[in-house]
DNA sequence: GGTTTGACGAGTT
DNA sequence: AAACTCGCCAAAC
């Protein structure tokens, strides 16, 4: 059955644990495909959202800054429920990688 | 079946 | 430090 690379990258995501914070790239090398950050990316933005079990909000950029122009109801959402799960973020309004980032 | 696009990432300027 | 460019690759048209 080969789900779509989408399916696939909604299934990894899923995975993601609480208060943790994974990269596109991360979640697109656990899927097998290093190199398709942007197709995961674009896969969240195709996600059923968390209550189809994706927690897109988990998944930030490397840097650990968050996509531009994201939205649940506004663009501070999400760093407010990330917060919320217990991830830490910096002054510069980026997740704290060191101390947040999903250890696989 | 070729072209366009895009919630990335790393490298340059 | 911030902005820009190039490369990667799957899905949509």
């Amino acid at each position: 059955m080969r789900e779509s690379f989408f399916e696939r990258a909604w299934d990894v995501v899923r995975q993601i644990p609480e208060g943790r914070v994974a990269s596109y790239g991360q979640v697109a090398r656990l899927m097998g495909a290093p190199r398709c950050a942007r197709q995961v990316g674009y896969a969240m933005h195709g996600s059923p959202g968390v209550a189809g079990g994706v927690p897109c909000h988990r998944v930030v950029f490397a840097d650990g800054s968050l996509a531009p122009g994201f939205a649940f109801g506004g663009p501070g959402e999400q760093r407010r429920m990330l917060e919320a799960e217990g991830v830490c973020f910096r002054p510069d309004g980026r997740v704290d990688m060191k101390k947040s980032a999903w250890e696989v």
